[in-house]
DNA sequence: TCACTATATTGCTATATAGGAATATATAAA
DNA sequence: TTTATATATTCCTATATAGCAATATAGTGA
């Protein structure tokens, strides 16, 4: 009950959700989801963890920056089944489809420095 | 988008959802509920209210009872998609087991008036 | 070691939500 | 119409949560 709650309430967020959307193409550190969401970077470090206690994304660390990525549902079958409906929902929502389209230049932030 | 935040925020209390769970068994009025919760009733109907605003719970009027029933998925897709895996779920939580034991004394509250 | 960058944590404020008491509404029965 | 019962609404309090600024922590590179 409580790891369901964890994961419902995790899901409640139109910011976490985006995040969770823009996830499936690929993995994100902070800073590109700061960009994304246009909060402050404190805001998006809560909504992350919030997401990783929930079982919905994993984390891994690339030097100083965190990369987070969409869970594979070991830690939760909440979790699990909860992205997986994910991937059919929210196709044509705006704040998603804006993120997307910006998407490429929140990877210009990372990539530029692998450079 | 918001449609589906409602559903998770209505998933998100342990009340709720053990509401929804003992509604599998079959439609329940508001005292049936209070009776298995132990929760005021004011408290109830708030309960009851969220979830049918998330497409989650049908109800019907039957003389002066509210009868409320797990809702068929026409509102909402994401509450469709949220019941039939709650079906799945919280089988073995002790919440629900014990509202599964109360519930012939919840059910005797509304067929005694019935005869 | 000392900056520099990225991320996390803390402390705070504003808003949302769960809960109950009191009250309002609606139906049934006398 | 009055009375009784079931449910909903309003008002209030306590707690949870989203947001930001300031600060702490962790890793990189000079």
């Amino acid at each position: 009950m409580k790891q369901l709650i964890q994961a419902m309430k995790a899901l409640s967020d139109p910011n976490r959700l985006a995040v969770l959307k823009i996830l499936e193409q690929g993995e994100l550190c902070v800073c590109e989801i700061q960009y994304l969401l246009e909060l402050a970077q404190p805001t998006v470090s809560k909504h992350m963890k919030m997401l990783e206690e929930a079982g919905l994304v994993n984390r891994r660390r690339q030097g100083t920056w965190i990369l987070y990525s969409l869970a594979n549902g070991k830690e939760s079958v909440y979790a699990e089944a909860m992205l997986a409906h994910l991937k059919g929902w929210l196709q044509d929502d705006p704040l998603v489809q804006q993120m997307e389209k910006e998407l490429p230049n929140a990877s210009a932030l990372r990539s530029n420095k692998n450079n």
